[in-house]
DNA sequence: CATTCTATTCAACGATCGTTGACCCAACGG
DNA sequence: CCGTTGGGTCAACGATCGTTGAATAGAATG
């Protein structure tokens, strides 16, 4: 502890550099497409320590990708304005880097990999339902109608982030955060109210 | 042409077996996890007769991912009933297993390949926005509207075949076709009236 | 200074992959 | 019956990959 920078800050640093390198490789070119040697390369340092810091691709996948929504505060948001509230929290979401970038990369690396995409499953389901579940109660017939909301809002989201970077249609990347946010809004919203006919079932 | 077998028959019928394995194994394992090894194994043949038939492997790709949304009859459609019609379509081509599998394939290998992206992209607005550009003309003001509505139909549609076919959310799953219809149509419809604020830019 | 520890590197193994060229064998034309 | 064509197979090359164990160099420690 005499230097300044310690052994145990230099190992954190550079496992840190390696996360940051591979999140970005994973965002860009796949789970498949980025090697370890690539990763290794770009962040100036040997294949081997990346093994050593993480055992495998998959453990440095998994670091990679952890991914906190941070949905916490809607439980005083009015139902009539949940929609409008959503979407900008999940536009916000996708647009910043650092839950962005792993949001990004469960969506390109869901296709190919079963774990990611159980993965992105968990974190919509397990981060989102209960927020849904409180906003909107099961009815009294029915107890599975918040999981289908809460679906059909990752429908929503999922199809515009979808379009909006890997397919990068002109039209959706044109769009600023308060264009999508005014856009999304509506279409969540229509999720939360009761009236329609596929939520009745 | 004395055998009832002929040599060019067998050919054509042998490349017509790795197109639908191939198909089924990109569908089902995306396209770094299929190798030409494994289809060739899987359609009894080896592996360098896939290499004659179609050149590379992304020979083999951009063979087995060939697509026509079938969209020509929708000039009478009034354009009150287009969301709901365009719904049962999309719905009926993402079912259908001689349509649905290839657009499986470039949903689950867009992210990785850019040249699966390009075609997905290239499929839905050269076949999807001809039809969106005929119900609903530019507006006086802006003429890339149309683009506009079509980039969010297929973010509609891309969406709930990404939460169904690939995440399988177990709510989105459970739609049947008639429900899926039910959900989409108004959601597209959304997309083809002109007085939504985004939709106004 | 000598020793220990650890972050890091080096070299290599085994596996898998796409791809290629030589080869085999049954079906056709003369 | 012989020569040719072409569908199909076999073995191998070169490249890349994830992964591993030994080796290195420099800080921490006594």
């Amino acid at each position: 502890m005499t230097d300044s920078t310690s052994r145990a800050q230099q190992k954190a640093r550079t496992a840190g550099l390696i996360l940051e390198v591979a999140r970005h490789r994973f965002a860009s070119d796949g789970y498949d497409g980025t090697s370890i040697r690539a990763i290794a390369a770009e962040a100036g340092i040997d294949a081997a320590l990346v093994m050593r810091y993480f055992g495998s691709k998959d453990g440095l996948f998994s670091a990679a990708t952890e991914i906190d929504l941070e949905m916490s505060d809607f439980s005083d948001t009015p139902r009539q304005d949940l929609g409008a509230a959503l979407a900008q929290h999940f536009v916000e979401r996708w647009e910043a880097t650092d839950t962005g970038v792993p949001l990004r990369i469960l969506l390109t690396a869901a296709p190919k990999d079963t774990a990611a995409a159980e993965k992105m499953k968990t974190v919509f389901e397990q981060q989102l339902l209960p927020v849904i579940a409180h906003a909107v109660p099961g009815d009294s017939n029915g107890d599975a109608v918040p999981a289908k909301r809460a679906a059909l809002i990752a429908s929503h989201v999922l199809g515009f982030a979808f379009c909006r970077y890997v397919l990068k249609l002109p039209a959706i990347v044109a769009m600023d955060e308060a264009e999508a946010t005014t856009w999304l809004g509506p279409a969540i919203q229509r999720c939360l109210e009761g009236g329609i006919a596929p939520l009745r079932r």
